[in-house]
Order: structure tokens, then C-alpha cells, then sequence
DNA sequence: ATGGTCGTTCTTTTT
DNA sequence: GAACGACCAT
């Protein structure tokens, strides 16, 4: 490797961050602020490795805390190391996870055809959990003891391990459900999301053979956002790595905002005990935003009582003050935000693309979503309804796995009466009840059974359901027969037909969105075409079970990247930055969340405030927080407040626009109808316009809007003296001054 | 027994 | 605004 390739790796970072990409022997663990760099170190330490070490990329394991930034950064890096980028083992602690399943998986009794089960699987199970063990629903709600379960998972506990704990009444009932939880999950053939982690852990701590071979296969490990990682993560990090233990971590304990998925941030501290060969390096200048933006952030993280102070300057200017805005309703605040946008893209050569709107919940993405098509501005959405999460995909992948994994009752419930076919609630309790009595064979099993009526002690099912079942049974075994001779996309097309799927999405009232879906899925698939059909279709499954953001994998390999305005949760936005930041509904009550209100737990309170800190810190150039003075939540108006944290933020770095009650306590108001084909009439003024009028003197304009009739404006102006005034244009002859 | 409809309830964040 | 449970018509 040349030394022009060292120089050029190294040439774009301070000295900190060099120290931390040479120090390749021992482990580093890098604690810093937002925007100073972090990233940049491990990717930069990557191309050191390769191109100036030139240590082969298979030997690298880089993880990152979602699929999205491991395909950036997989960019990035093949930015400075071309092709090779390709070579790296790069995903997220899940993935990884599954890939050791997939590979060595038998030796802890992992069934090879496992399945993953995702949050709604695993729910659906642990449904049916509470049922067997006699709960009520209601007191024991499924999600909340699937909760525990994950918590007992991610601490590595076992059954046994927990059950020893269980120190109350609860926390017993927490231990049955634990064990028959997963006496469902080995009899369906699959593992959970939190296996993905702890299985492998008790794979590697028990097996030499297979650790020392892992060992032996990465050389470097690098893992980003260490301060959301949990327990089991963390053992797996130190097992993959216990043998070179060039290790590399980075975090910011500032930024920690997973706790509530059991992340557990005494991982830096343990970090340093559990190496103490560890070299703690600290980076101090964020290069990302400007000084405004840092200092009304920190101003904001300063409060945390649980904290410890982290040296960070801005190596930016001022820039402009952080805007402050209130709004009518959640509909206004969206307008707001359009017409912002237009403005910065009008006046300050700004791109969509340089804009993100930041959120505490997806609901709220949709009246931004409304308002963005009215103007006809692009956007794209991070999240949300995450495309597995529609209907008709989980329901063609619930096919697939069944047809793959029998055992996977989860999945045969789901689609035996999808379309209907005369298999009622009913039918499918008796099966389940006879799969019981019979050392619980699965469900599909059952009706085998059933249908082939010849055994003596078949169930016993009422004679309109044998048919049907029948039926079933001959349709499931012609699609078995198909799955061993056809590629991945005849097979596909084959269960979209023969189970009368296809026909039935036809007739659903959104059948175009929906077969466009199931094509986007079909597309999928077919990057597994080149695989031999068996395997293919594992990796196919794993893939659907494990990229959550499918869709934003199908699109950023697609067509390329629109310049279009991001949507996205604060969680989400984790690690990301934009020049132009909207956080949006900074109410009290949403940011921070009711719950976290409610529980009273200063713990949770300040993991808040570090959610509003991390969408703060993604802001480049301009930052804008918004909150609206009433907002529809489930269907009732309820007047909102400002959030607290919006107190913090200190006079001289913000500029707040005070809340001007625009027929705040009148009936709401229609919005303009959404007439996409209009163009839209250039308004006549612009917020922040001097105005002049007859009657009411100077003034300026707060707002400017379209009436519903798309014939005139109509003009909110705030005049000396006079207060604010709604006037018409057409009507009111106001004149702008300069 | 099944399948559709209506009313009730609960509501974060994600791998 | 969705998702589940109860109820009713077939
Ligand atoms: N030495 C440097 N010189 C110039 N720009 C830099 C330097 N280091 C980092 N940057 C830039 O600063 C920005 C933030 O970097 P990076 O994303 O690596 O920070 P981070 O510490 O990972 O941030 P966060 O914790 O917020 O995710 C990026 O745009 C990066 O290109």
C-alpha cells in the first residue's frame, strides 16, 4: 500500500481521532459527543487496516446499531477502500447473531430450518402462552410479559436463571410464561429476536471449537453506538474479540436512548474494567453543527442529574439561532413546516434532501405526510408502517415459512382462513387441542391427520370442516411438491396463485398498493435467485425477518436517492445528520412521552431529554422546534402545552415566536381541500413581510395561506398596536413596505 | 360453525 | 385510528 493512501486516510482527521484509528493493538473505547467524529474513526480506522496494515476486510467486523447505518457506513468506507468494502462482515448485532445460527446453530439444538419471529409473531405467541397457562389477558397483557421475558434474555438469564430470581408473585407467573414461551418457540422450530443474541452467547461460551474459530475469523471488531448496547451484546463482543482484542468501540453516554429495550449503559464502564488494557480516548470538536445548535443542546443535556459532563467545542460559527415555534394544531404546525421548507429551498439554496422532520411517534408523520403532498413537495419515510408490516406481506410471508418450517404454527394460523376458506375459529381449537393430546405435534400436522381421516383416533371435526380442511391439506402438499424442483420466483408466483391469494388481494378495496407490495416483496426475492433453492430460501426469510427497513434497502438500491424531505423518529435519527432540522411536537405529553411523565421514574424522564438532545445534535445548519397549542390525539382535540425541555434552552441562542391564538378558541378550522393538480398561485406575501394598512397601520405578516376556495389569500398580520389580524389580500389593499 | 359488523379499548420508541 | 372482542345473521 502506498503511503500517499496512509496519508490520505489520516489526512482528514484531527489528532485525537488519528491516535484512535492507529491504535490498532489493544482495545479503545471512545467516549464523545455528538457530531465529533465517532463514526468517522471506525470507518477511517477500517481503511487504515486494509489499505496502510493491509490486513485482509474478511478478517473486520463492523457493528452498527440498525441496517440503515450499515449500509452507509459500508458506503462510506468503500468510499476509501473501493470494492473491498464488500469483503467486510458489516450488519447489526442481530444479524450477526443469525448468521452464527444459521452456520453452527446444531450444536445448541437450533433446528436448521429455524425461523425468526418478530415482534408480532412473538406477541401472538405469548398470547397464546397466557391463554394455556389459565391468565387473564387483561392483568397479564402479553406485550408487557414479553417485556420481562426479552429483559431476562438480554440480561442472559435462562428460565432456570430467572425462575431462581423470581422473588414475588409475578415475578413467578413472569418465570411459567418464560418457560412454556419457550417450549412454543422449540416446537415451532423458531427463535426470537432476543435469541439472536443470547443463543449464540451460550453457543460461544460452550463451545471452544466454535469460538476459537470465530476468533480466529475477525481480527478487528468495531462496534458504533456502544452506549445502547445490552448484556448479551456485550458478551458477544467480548467473546468474538476476547482473543486479539483489537476491539474498538465508540459511544456517548449522552445519547443513550435504548434503555427501554434493555440497553444498559454500565457497558462503558464494564468495558474498561473487563479490559484493562483499554485506551480511552476522548474527541472534543464537533465538526457537525454549528455553535448555536451545540450549546442549546447541551444547555438542554446539562440538566441530567445522572451524567457526567463531556468536554465538546464547536469547530462551526454561530450560524442562526434555534427557532422556536408554536402552532394552532398538529395541521398548522405541518403547514408551517412546508412552507418553511419552500422558503429555505426559494431563498437559502437549500435541497429537500437537506431536510428532516423528527418526530416522538410515527402517528405524527401523517399530517406532515398530508401537508407535503398538498404542496407537492417529496418526502420519504423512515419507519412508520414498515413495509413487513403490512398485512399482505406478512400474510404471502406466512405462506412461505409454513411451506418451508411446518412446525411454525404461528404462521399457519395466520393465513389457514386467508382468503377464507371455511377453516373457522373452531375447526383450528379442536386441531389444536387433539396437536396437544398427541405430544404436541404441530398444528399442520393436525390436519394432515384430519384430512386423511384413516387413523382411528384422528380429531374429530364437524363434517362441513373436513372438506375445507382437505382442501387445504392437498393445496399446502401440491406447493411442497413444487418447492423442490422450481427457482425461488416460480415457487413464489405459484403460492400467490394457487392459494388463491392473489385473487383475493384483487378484490381488497387497495388491491393496486397491495399487488404492488407483494411485487416490491417478489423483487426481493429474486435477488436470491442465483442461490440453490433451499438455501435461497432461508436467507430470503432471514432477511425479511431481520431488515426492519426493507423498504428503505429497496429503494436506496433502486432508483438512487430522491431529493426528497426525510421522516423519521428521533430514535431513528440516531447517527444522522441534516442541515436543516425540524423537531416537531415538542409538547409535553408527546416529548417528553406521557408514559415517561406518568411512571414518575427520573430515570425515564432523562432519557427523554436525551432523545430531544440527539435530535438537537443532527441539526448542521438550522434547527427549528415546533410545538402545536391543541392537537388531535385518537380522535379529540385536547389543548397541549409547550415542553419543558424548550425551557432549557437559553434566551440568546433561540428565537421563540410567541403563540399568537389564531382561532384557537373558536371551532377548528377545515384545512384547504388537497388538490394535487393545481398549481400552486405564488403567495403574495411571506411571513416576515413588512405590511401597510389602511385602517391598522404598519404591521408584519405572521402567515400567509391559501384559502379553500383557491381564490385569494388570506393574510395573518400582526399590526403595531392593533394586535393580530386575519385579512383577505383581495380585499384588505395591503401594501408591502420595504 | 363461520364470517362479517359494530362497539370498546388502548395508544412510544425498535432489532 | 387500529385492533380486538362480543354479537348477530347466515
Ligand atoms: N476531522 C474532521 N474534519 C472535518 N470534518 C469532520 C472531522 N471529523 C468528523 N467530521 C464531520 O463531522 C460530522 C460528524 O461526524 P460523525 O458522524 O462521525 O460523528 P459522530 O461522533 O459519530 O456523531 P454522532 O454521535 O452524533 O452520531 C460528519 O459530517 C463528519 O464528516
Amino acid at each position: 500500500m502506498t503511503t500517499a493512501a496512509a496519508r490520505d486516510i489520516l489526512h482528514n482527521l484531527n489528532e485525537d481521532q488519528r491516535r484512535a484509528v492507529e491504535a490498532v493493538d489493544g482495545p479503545v473505547l471512545i467516549i464523545a459527543g455528538p457530531g465529533s467524529g465517532k463514526t468517522r474513526v471506525i470507518t477511517h480506522r477500517i481503511a487504515y487496516l486494509v489499505r496502510t496494515l493491509g490486513v485482509n476486510p474478511r478478517r473486520i467486523l463492523a457493528v452498527t446499531f440498525t441496517n440503515r447505518a450499515a449500509r452507509e457506513m459500508r458506503s462510506r468506507v468503500e468510499g476509501l477502500i473501493g470494492d473491498r468494502a464488500g469483503q467486510l462482515t458489516m450488519g447489526t448485532f442481530h444479524a450477526f447473531g443469525a448468521r452464527i445460527l444459521r452456520e453452527y446453530g446444531e450444536e445448541i439444538h437450533v433446528p436448521n430450518d429455524f425461523v425468526i419471529y418478530d415482534q408480532d409473531d412473538q406477541t401472538n405467541l405469548m398470547r397464546r402462552v397466557v391463554e394455556a397457562e389459565g391468565l387473564d389477558p387483561r392483568t397479564y397483557r402479553p406485550a408487557a410479559l414479553l417485556d420481562a421475558v426479552s429483559g431476562a434474555k438480554n440480561r442472559m438469564q435462562t428460565v432456570g436463571e430467572y425462575a431462581s430470581h423470581a422473588g414475588n408473585r409475578y415475578e413467578r407467573i413472569v418465570a411459567s410464561c418464560y418457560d412454556r414461551y419457550e417450549q412454543y418457540l422449540q416446537a415451532a422450530h423458531a427463535v426470537d429476536f432476543d435469541d439472536l443474541l443470547m443463543k449464540p452467547v451460550l453457543l460461544l461460551r460452550s463451545n471452544v471449537d466454535v469460538r476459537e474459530r470465530l476468533q480466529n475469523r475477525y481480527d478487528h471488531v468495531m462496534v458504533d453506538e456502544w452506549q445502547d448496547t445490552n448484556r448479551a451484546q456485550y458478551e458477544l463482543t467480548s467473546l468474538v474479540a476476547g482473543k486479539h482484542q483489537s476491539l474498538c468501540v465508540v459511544g456517548d453516554p449522552d445519547q443513550s436512548i435504548y434503555a427501554w429495550r434493555h440497553a444498559d449503559i454500565e457497558n462503558i464502564l464494564r468495558f474498561e474494567r473487563d479490559f484493562p488494557e483499554t485506551q480511552t480516548i476522548p474527541l472534543g470538536r464537533n465538526y457537525r453543527s454549528t455553535s448555536t445548535i451545540v450549546d442549546a443542546a447541551h444547555a438542554l443535556v446539562k440538566e441530567n442529574k445522572d451524567r457526567k459532563e463531556i468536554e465538546l467545542t464547536a469547530a462551526k460559527g454561530t450560524g442562526r439561532p434555534v427557532i422556536i415555534e408554536p402552532t394552532d394544531d398538529e395541521e398548522y404546525e405541518a403547514l408551517y413546516v412546508a412552507e418553511e421548507i419552500e422558503r429555505l429551498v426559494a431563498d437559502d439554496k437549500m435541497r429537500y434532501g437537506d431536510c428532516a422532520i423528527m418526530y416522538r411517534t410515527n402517528a405524527q408523520s401523517r399530517a406532515f405526510e398530508d401537508s407535503f403532498n398538498r404542496a407537492g413537495i417529496r418526502y420519504r419515510i423512515i419507519g412508520g408502517l414498515r413495509f413487513w408490516e403490512r398485512r399482505e406481506i406478512r400474510d404471502v410471508v406466512a405462506y412461505l415459512r409454513v411451506l418451508r418450517n411446518p412446525f411454525d404454527d404461528i404462521s399457519l394460523l395466520r393465513i389457514v382462513n386467508t382468503p377464507t376458506r371455511g377453516i373457522g375459529r373452531r375447526t383450528m381449537d379442536i386441531l389444536q387441542q387433539w396437536a396437544e393430546a398427541n405430544n404436541d405435534v404441530p398444528l399442520y400436522a393436525a390436519m394432515q391427520v384430519a384430512a386423511d381421516g384413516q387413523e382411528s383416533r384422528a380429531p374429530s371435526l364437524p363434517a362441513q370442516s373436513i372438506g375445507p380442511v382437505r382442501a387445504f391439506v392437498q393445496m399446502m402438499s401440491e406447493l411442497l411438491e413444487a418447492l423442490q424442483g422450481e427457482d425461488v420466483l416460480e415457487f413464489f408466483d405459484q403460492v400467490l396463485a394457487k392459494t388463491g391469494y392473489r385473487d383475493f388481494l384483487e378484490e381488497d378495496e387497495n388491491a393496486e398498493d397491495r399487488l404492488d407490495n407483494v411485487e416490491e416483496l417478489r423483487n426481493v426475492a429474486a435477488q436470491y435467485q442465483a442461490l440453490p433453492p433451499g438455501e435461497a430460501f432461508a436467507a430470503f426469510l432471514d432477511q425479511v425477518a431481520l431488515s426492519t427497513d426493507l423498504d428503505a434497502a429497496i429503494r436506496e438500491e433502486g432508483s438512487g436517492r430522491q431529493d426528497a424531505v426525510t421522516l423519521i423518529t428521533l430514535h431513528q435519527a440516531k447517527g444522522l445528520e441534516f442541515p436543516v432540522a425540524f423537531i416537531v411536537g415538542c409538547e409535553e405529553e408527546l416529548l417528553p412521552h406521557i408514559r415517561s411523565v406518568e411512571s414518575g421514574d427520573p430515570a425515564e424522564m432523562e432519557e427523554e431529554r436525551r432523545l430531544c438532545y440527539v435530535g438537537m445534535t443532527r441539526a448542521m445548519e438550522r434547527l427549528y422546534m415546533t410545538y402545536a397549542l391543541r392537537r388531535n390525539m385518537r380522535g379529540q382535540y385536547g389543548p397541549r402545552k409547550a415542553s419543558r425541555f424548550l425551557q432549557s434552552l437559553p434566551d440568546n441562542l433561540v428565537k421563540r415566536r410567541m403563540p399568537s391564538l389564531s382561532g384557537f378558541y373558536g371551532p377548528r378550522e377545515p384545512m384547504p381541500e388537497p388538490q394535487l393538480d393545481v398549481p400552486k398561485a405564488p403567495a403574495p406575501f411571506r411571513p416576515g413581510d413588512h405590511v401597510g394598512h389602511a385602517r391598522f397601520g404598519q404591521g408584519v405578516v405572521v402567515a400567509c395561506l391559501e384559502t379553500p376556495t383557491r381564490d385569494d389569500f388570506e393574510v395573518t398580520v400582526a399590526f403595531k398596536g392593533q394586535g393580530v389580524k386575519r385579512l383577505l389580500a383581495g380585499l384588505a389593499g395591503l401594501e408591502k413596505l420595504n
